[in-house]
DNA sequence: CTGTATCCAAAATGATACTG
DNA sequence: CAGTATCATTTTGGATACAG
């Protein structure tokens, strides 16, 4: 069945909201390179807080995009790894990382023309 | 020059923010079928309210990925249209949507399997 | 180390009203 | 029609402290 992401009640746009996460696809990014620890997926990515990492794994979790598997050691290790399911997602999404890549500076310079001609745009008027 | 998307003060990372909007992808893949006008993308798109869907309009515009046109009428009518920029980004977008739309169902099950093993796991002990 | 719980500040959103 | 402005509310996030 195929549902249309238009529609509000769609469930797609439950996924949909899920990618529109700041941090999904860096972690995802991450994982594809292999199982990572807890810590060290936070030192990786600059700018995610403990909570909102932790946060952000469970869900993937739920979502069955990667899996958690602690190891009983003192003190505990557990480390994260990305799904055959997570690994297809993840694959879709680092296009858009490319694309951000490869576009970024044309986004800037738009962002730059647009600001520079706002700024004019305060009725100076004539005189 | 390429930038560290996992670098915190990556521009990149700007990229991605905006793209890690509930309606971006929404906007840009309708606009990719043709120019529309606001309350008609308003329409278009269950759930939107009309300041948010401003807001996401003139960041798009912003950014470069659409334009804006309005028609001298009376009242006013104003067209979006995507921009070729846009557009490479919206084929890209669109691939998520796609794999969304075809994984859905994997996820949702996924999350059942999660939500019951995490349910019966209220440690009942062994009494 | 890997988290959860709590409190608080900041940001996003909805509803409403009003303008050109 | 196409917005902007404002306010109240909800969400979200960071910082901190603490537990297994």
């Amino acid at each position: 069945m195929i549902y249309d992401v238009y529609s509000e009640a769609c469930p797609t746009r439950l996924v949909l909201d899920r990618l529109a996460d700041k941090w999904v696809l860096l972690v995802l990014g991450r994982l594809t390179e292999g199982p990572m620890r807890f810590n060290h997926l936070r030192r990786e990515i600059e700018g995610v807080s403990q909570k909102v990492l932790s946060q952000t794994l469970k869900r993937l979790e739920r979502d069955g995009l990667v899996t958690r598997q602690a190891f009983p050691t003192v003190p505990v290790t557990v480390e994260y790894a990305i799904t055959p399911l997570g690994r297809t997602l993840s694959e879709t999404a680092q296009a858009l990382a490319r694309w951000a890549e490869t576009n970024i500076e044309a986004v800037m310079a738009a962002q730059a023309a647009y600001d520079a001609q706002a700024g004019g745009q305060t009725s100076r008027a004539t005189t």
